[in-house]
DNA sequence: ATATTTGTACGAAGAAATTCGTATTAAAAT
DNA sequence: ATTTTAATACGAATTTCTTCGTACAAATAT
């Protein structure tokens, strides 16, 4: 499959992926805290996303329920790759130590980095 | 300024980093290597990219020089805000993490960041 | 039962990004 | 000098994304 979603339809998504299964009008209502558009317009949206194989939906009751047909990390991972070549010549260590520098990351998080790279070092020992 | 280049032309930018400074010719047979699109395409692309205010050229000499007005390293930052906000609720750690384990990255790097992991925790103290 | 509310379908307008053809001019080659 | 090549300018077609209005159907409330 071809994951390549807009911008609009990743938010629409990230309320997906947070639910796990919504109807039209939660996502609308989610997106309308921060935005404003009108209730057709998420929901063209949402069956575009249909068509493009992106969403299951259930239509057995009236109110259609949707789900996404990929995860947030195969989104993610997609995301990655494509900063990477676009942006980064596809450096990891270049993208890791400009995304730790400009946001700074609690004790916590350096922690958990800290110990995926050890646990990579032993791997390779 | 409002940095947000459309696909092409991070394309184009990519290449215009690279060397520094482009005619359109420069920038056109180097994505050529991978796509097919034609001359004036290219051309038409840098002139909307200069009147975007994205880049910047040197007209006194008949064929134009073009030079990137914000650094890859902007591009990248922007990006990275991009994703973590829209794929990655925001979480720097993982986003980092992730990147790490889909690109096994060499020991040098894993040592480049743990040395930048480090110095942070210095700083902390 | 009827009116209102809540939902989907879908065409079409608008906006943004991409592509390309043609005109024109300047430089280079013959 | 004239022809050919290489460049820019720019309008316009195309495609993709976004937005919204209107039509209609089902559920709910009166």
């Amino acid at each position: 499959m071809d994951i390549k979603p807009t911008e609009s339809e990743l938010e629409i998504l990230q309320v997906i992926w947070n639910k796990g299964q919504c109807t039209v009008r939660d996502v609308h209502e989610e997106l309308a805290k921060t935005k404003d558009a009108g209730y057709t317009t998420t929901l063209k949206l949402m069956q575009i996303m249909h068509d493009k194989g992106m969403v299951e939906r259930d239509t057995s009751a009236k109110t259609h329920l949707y789900k996404a047909l990929f995860s947030q990390e195969q989104a993610q991972s997609n995301a990655l790759d494509k900063i990477l070549s676009t942006v980064f010549k596809g450096s990891t260590s270049d993208l890791v130590i400009q995304a730790l520098g400009q946001h700074r990351a609690s004790q916590d998080e350096i922690d958990a980095i800290k110990n995926y790279l050890n646990q990579f070092d032993q791997h390779k020992k």
